[in-house]
RNA sequence: GGUGCCAUGGCUCAGUCGGUAGAGCACAUCGUUCACAUCGAUGGGGUCGUAGGUUCGAGUCCUACUGGCACCACCA
């Protein structure tokens, strides 16, 4: 097949994604007495596109996956989505504002028809997205996180937490969204640091009628107060015990109560108590059974008369009065101006403090006591720790597992319900008539208990990570018992980055232990970084610094992109994008595109290796090869893909490209056709191995040259991977030609450094070291094509003539070079002696080493050989340069 | 406040078991008939954040410090 000059991945990908995926090459199949290898994906939300971190993120799961494909597993790398509830549905209704429509004026169900008309819309998106990527999942088993199978997963496993108990409803202090109109759970809040202040308030005693100061960053919330607390021990303030305070502005009475969470070392020891709307509040509250006051309505402005209360236990809401309506923000200017007028603010002092914001919509988390759903996680925490502290899930690095504990190990009860339309509906029935509530796997028609008609779903949907937590089983067919599940559940990595560990990784491995009878959902969690820019900063929408890999795509190609982001990643760490590493790796894939061409332009039929008719040439690269396979197999397994990335790039380009290909020429355009065909076989085998151990990363690239090869068959992707072969490995073939190429390039470097133009060709006499007559007889022609030789004599020392000469001493031999005029000597004689400089330095070195008593007794052994071996050598070229230096000096 | 990470050539980063520091980009010089200028050859450039310690030997292990970052907690 005609091979362009240059890499076009444009025209190609797609093509051969299509021929892929029609041939089922993605398909999972089963095979009973095999271990499988399975990954499941993190789903994508449907919110929009696909972003770095995605392209990331499926790279580094394409490669383990290929790689595992082609080593013979039976592989299922199942993909799917996310309906990701209040991300999406945020976004629906902003584009629903667009058009003049609101949820009430549609209605829920309205609303949802055009939520899962988004879904077809953007899932498709990011699912295109991916393919482009040219990522190997099994398309045939994608899912949806509200698809029916992973929602009967979801209801089932809500039904058996709450008949454990371990799923409750309840009144409590909630985190509260005042844009999203919805609770979100302790993990959904972000804290960032904000400009405030302290306002420093007065509140009049009733019975002592002094002023009692305290400080507060939020004077708003101050009509909500029901006491004011001081610590009992505090003397200062041990005449007020069972007093009360008059709350300005509303002139209400409260009582003012003795309770440690009053601090007598911050400011002045007094703190004012809003048991409705913060969290130490709340709980100074129920210590005291203090009433809720609630004075924020749930979109973020002052409650009035109209606000209709909550049906919940000692909660009231207050008429806020001429505060009513304003915004909280409002409210707080209001506050302050109306109590400075009293002479009740004292001082105002400016001050940074962190405060909870939307992880989604970055609005500030509104404190409110609402009645929510709650998984209670303190009793399922403790297998979900056990399943990570006993191995069985281990995390890569590991110091991940830290974070993880950290979490788990402080967890609080996880707030599941959401104030939204678009989710899984909670799976509870209330009955208007007779007050029973219902938690059922399959819908009523009727109350179950008095058997009215008039009952009603619960209104809320669950927290998106809710079906996230069980989605390594969910997709595979629980709760029920599929093959599929018994086959490749559990799975053997999650690879995701670690911003998501308590979200997600913690919740998954949760539910995983609970359901799956104590069975953890993966083995390993490997964990990467973030994707960031060229500055170092996070991509985000705000700053407008994301990149869209598409784009990246259409400009360089799927390959580029990919082995890119691979290239010097390790686990754990972030990296950084930068348009110059894609342009690199497409020079990459682009060099190892030509070198393909360059074989297949001499290999033109399916030749075998010979193994009688190797050269040393031909063993240094099988060795090589073989190196780079068992150091690249080894990095796939451990989750090293940079390492991988790095090795295949540089046996492809320094070793097979810039040597190997270059030393093959000289059979290949000689007249010995036997010596031809031996050194085709060897570039065909090496070439198809090398382009196998570079698949996992670049996939179209390789998958098209395989197409080219002769004697190919199917598609690479479903190839083995390369075996090793012990009779594949010569090492002593390596050393001697190693010797070679270092020769090769001493002679450039001195070609270079005595400026001989590159075309002037000179002869060049070597006086071999033991044990290398033979090799460097044989490597006359690479010493022509590579080094600039006109011909090459191996020669005993006594046989060098008075010609003058520039010389160098290597391992394999003493190399002269006569180059008549063009011979700059006091260069040559500079060169020399630093030559001497340096070997004496060396020399140096090891003779310290070896004369150290404790490293020749404690060192092992093989180290300390290595040490007599190169102190030998470079003994012995010492004394070669010295006595070239010496000759040279007395021929002027 | 707790925990963890990072600090290596001008830039971006590797560095597996502790055994004389590596790559890519950038830079300098030279080179285009014969796979590739998205290329080749050659070269310059590093007291591995600082100070101690362990060790025959430390970029690598330990301690402290400095600077950057992350997660968790707190924040009247």
């Amino acid at each position: 097949m005609e091979m362009e000059k240059n890499f076009n991945p444009q025209a190609l990908e797609s093509e051969l994604y299509k021929a892929w995926e029609e041939a089922g090459a993605f398909t999972a199949h089963r095979v009973e007495g095999k271990k499988p290898f399975t990954i499941v994906m993190p789903p994508p939300n449907i919110t929009g596109q696909l972003h770095m971190g995605h392209a990331l993120d499926c790279t580094l799961q394409d490669a383990a996956i290929r790689y595992h494909r082609m080593k013979g597993d039976p592989t299922l790398w199942l993909p799917g989505t996310d309906h990701a509830a209040i991300a999406t549905e945020v976004k629906i209704v902003a584009a629903m504002e667009k058009e003049g429509l609101t949820k009430e004026s549609l209605g829920r169900e309205g609303f949802l028809e055009r939520a899962w008309k988004w879904k077809e819309e953007y899932g498709g998106r990011i699912v295109h997205q991916q393919r482009r990527m040219g990522i190997s999942c099994d398309w045939s088993r994608e899912r949806f996180t509200m698809d029916e199978g992973c929602s009967k997963a979801v209801r089932e496993t809500f039904c058996r937490l709450y008949e454990k108990g371990l799923i409750y409803r309840g009144a409590r202090l909630v985190n509260w969204c005042p844009c999203c109109m919805s609770a979100i759970s302790d993990a959904e809040v972000t804290y960032e640091e904000k400009q405030g202040n302290f306002w420093h308030l007065l509140y009049p005693v009733k019975e002592t009628g002094e002023l009692l100061e305290l400080a507060t960053t939020r004077p708003e919330t101050m009509l909500g107060d029901t006491a004011v607390a001081i610590n009992p021990e505090d003397e200062r303030y041990a005449h007020l015990h069972g007093c009360h305070v008059i709350l300005p502005l509303i002139n209400k009475e409260i009582p003012i109560v003795c309770d440690e969470h009053a601090d007598m070392t911050k400011g002045t020891g007094v703190v004012k108590i809003t048991p409705a709307h913060d969290p130490n509040d709340n709980e100074v509250g129920a210590r005291h059974n203090l009433p809720l006051v609630r004075v924020f309505t749930y979109d973020g402005h002052m409650t009035g008369a109209q606000d209709a209360s909550d049906d919940i236990e000692n909660l009231e809401v207050l008429d806020c009065g001429k505060y009513a309506g304003m915004t909280t923000d409002e409210a707080r200017k209001a506050i302050v101006a109306d109590m400075t007028a009293l002479g009740l603010v004292k001082s105002i002092e400016p001050l940074t403090h962190e405060v909870g914001t939307c992880y989604r919509c970055n609005t500030v988390i509104e404190p409110m006591v609402s009645k929510q759903w709650f998984v209670s996680m303190k009793p399922l925490a403790k297998p979900a720790i056990e399943a990570v502290t006993s191995g069985a899930t281990q995390f890569l690095p590991e110091r991940f597992s830290k974070q993880y504990m950290n979490w788990m190990t402080n967890i609080r009860d996880w707030c599941i319900s959401r104030q939204l339309w678009w989710g899984h509906r909670i799976p509870v029935w209330y009955c208007d008539d007779c007050g029973e509530m219902m938690v059922l796997r399959e819908d009523p028609c009727c109350c179950q208990k008095c058997g009215s008609k008039h009952i009603n779903q619960d209104e809320d949907v669950l927290d998106t990570w809710f079906s996230s937590a069980l989605w390594p089983f969910s997709t595979l067919g629980w709760p029920e018992q599929t093959e599929d599940l018994k086959y490749f559940y559990p799975t053997d990595v999650l690879v995701t980055g670690y911003d998501i560990i308590t979200f997600w990784v913690s919740r998954m491995i949760t539910m995983g232990v609970e359901e799956m009878a104590g069975v953890t959902p993966f083995k390993t969690v490997l964990i990467h970084g973030l994707v960031r820019d060229e500055l170092g900063r996070k991509m985000s929408k705000s700053l407008g610094n994301g990149v869209d890999p598409l784009e990246v795509i259409e400009k360089y190609g799927a390959d580029a992109l990919r082995f890119s982001l691979v290239m010097g990643v390790s686990p754990g760490n972030d990296t950084r994008y930068a348009e110059a590493k894609v342009e690199s790796a497409r020079n990459f894939a682009n060099k190892v595109w030509n070198a393909s061409r360059f074989v297949l332009m001499n290999v033109t039929e399916k030749v075998e290796m010979q193994p009688e008719m190797l050269t040393a040439a031909d063993k240094w690269i099988l060795t090589r090869f073989q190196d780079a396979a068992r150091q690249i197999s080894g990095n796939m397994e451990e989750g090293e893909f940079g390492l991988a990335a790095n090795r295949i790039y540089d046996f492809a380009w320094s070793e097979f490209c810039d040597w190997y290909i270059e030393l093959a020429k000289s059979r290949l355009n000689g007249e010995d056709e036997a010596a031809k065909k031996a050194v085709q076989g060897v570039l065909l085998y090496v070439l198809e191995g090398l382009l196998k151990l570079l698949h996992p990363f670049m996939p179209f690239l390789t998958e098209q040259v395989y197409k080219s090869l002769p004697g190919s068959e199917g598609f690479l992707m479903l190839k083995s991977w390369p075996e090793i072969k012990p009779e594949l490995d010569f090492p002593a073939d390596e050393k001697q030609m190693d010797g070679v190429i270092e020769m090769i390039r001493v002679i450039r470097n001195l070609r270079t450094e005595m400026n001989v133009a590159p075309s002037k060709r000179t002869r060049m006499m070597f006086v071999a070291n033991e044990g290398w007559a033979d090799t460097l007889t044989a490597s006359d022609m690479y010493f022509r094509r590579l080094a600039g030789a006109s011909e090459t004599v191996v020669i005993a020392e006594s046989e060098l003539g008075t010609e003058k000469t520039v010389s160098a001493v290597t391992e394999a031999a003493t190399i002269y070079i006569p180059l008549g005029d063009l011979v700059d000597f006091d260069k040559e004689i500079a060169r020399l002696q630093k030559e001497i400089d340096n070997l004496t330095k060396e020399i140096a070195r090891a003779e310290g080493k070896l004369n150290n008593q404790g490293f020749v007794a404690k060192a092992p052994a093989a180290l300390v050989e290595q040490e007599k071996a190169k102190l030998a050598l470079n003994q012995q070229k010492l004394e070669q340069v010295e006595k070239r230096l010496a000759e040279l000096k007395e021929s002027l």
